[in-house]
DNA sequence: CTCCCTCTGTACTGACCGGTACAGAAAGAT
DNA sequence: ATCTTTCTGTACCGGTCAGTACAGAGGGAG
């Protein structure tokens, strides 16, 4: 997993894998979010020097905006079967389960990457916007799924689609928060069980 | 406002107020956080120099939980007003409007301080620990309300209320965060109405 | 007035930050 | 073998971080 792809090119072949050294830089961002990651940590997990991540990654910011990427891609897989769902409820229950499973997954760290990444930005305000972005985009498609759900009678018509996302997207941010503030486990079950139980039926 | 309280002292009297530079440094840290409130940043607010700060207040980690002191005295007190009111649904919506009240409060900053503090500290791991703690002082304290409202018949028997209080800390963390996203005062008001329309009823 | 005490601003410390210049090493190309 | 290209590690850059040494200023006490 540690070692290089190598496809056959000109000069000194990379000594690294690219992509084991991202999933590395993946977790310390995950776990110290933007700023708090220094290069000094970046290099250490990843196992490289700080030329070499330039020369592979760019700089720190757009090494991020790929771990950003690939988190999305891999840990975030939840959001996209979630709103593949039958009903608006399932859609809320497989992502309250998938992100509770994200946030408690064996060595993973504690908490959504997106919702500490936009708190821990710091001075990089461009992080901070694009996480914005990428969050409204996932907001809207809930949005429509909603509406979607009203037209297909599995949610009550008089629900406002948005108010009903932001309150799903509370939960999941209270999962994540709550998280980072050391909840176990079943403390994190008991929040989306008990937001289930809430959830608006047909 | 600015000006020393000189309670008779010996030696050359305090030339500012401690109290006004508290609440300087207090927007400072609300804005940006632990870690990334600078002493440029926090001097530069509150109109004085480094020496005069670490004489006052210690060092920065000291002035922080003075500024947070402040923060829930000044900034929370609709918690405890919350928990005051007759019904378990009155509380809940009396925190959820003081929440956006807080949070959209004028020229005040974004999002709650101690959701923001918690993600924000950085390395000073004794603050996360320091703000988990008085987190759950007041979880405590919610959680015995809705037993409290659970005893007096003005919420179903069978809620559990520890689930219930974390529904409805993830409400306020859905509102500090989203306030953080850059959503507009409806945006948040649209968020807590729905929010209370799930609220179970006795 | 002199002594003492505490605050004031200037100017500094060592450590760390993100980022890079440079020389050498390792491969293909010729 | 030599050239070219790209990666490697060392050692450094200027800037910023939290924190402080020091001398002077301004007050009460004697």
């Amino acid at each position: 997993m540690n070692k290089p792809e190598s496809i056959a090119t000109r000069g000194r072949p990379r000594e690294f894998c690219v992509d084991y050294a991202l999933a590395q830089a993946l977790r310390v961002f995950w776990t110290k979010g933007y700023e708090g990651a220094s290069l000094t940590d970046l290099t250490e997990a990843m196992g490289i020097t700080r030329p070499s991540l330039y020369a592979a990654f760019g700089n720190k910011e757009s090494l991020f905006r790929k771990a950003l990427d690939l988190y999305e891609r891999e840990k975030m897989a939840y959001v996209g079967q979630a709103l593949a769902q039958p009903t608006a409820r399932k859609v809320a229950e497989t992502m309250l389960r998938g992100a509770v499973d994200n946030v408690c997954g064996g060595d993973s760290p504690h908490g959504c990457m997106r919702v500490i990444a936009s708190v821990n930005c710091g001075p990089a305000e461009s992080i901070h916007d694009e996480i914005i972005q990428r969050g409204n985009l996932a907001k809207q498609a809930i949005i429509e799924r909603f509406d979607r759900a009203k037209a297909e009678g599995d949610l009550p018509a008089n629900i406002n689609s948005e108010g009903l996302t932001r309150v799903l997207i509370a939960f999941l941010q209270g999962v994540s928060i709550q998280a980072n503030m050391e909840a176990s486990r079943e403390d994190l079950d008991l929040l989306i069980e008990t937001a289930l139980d809430l959830w608006p039926s047909a």
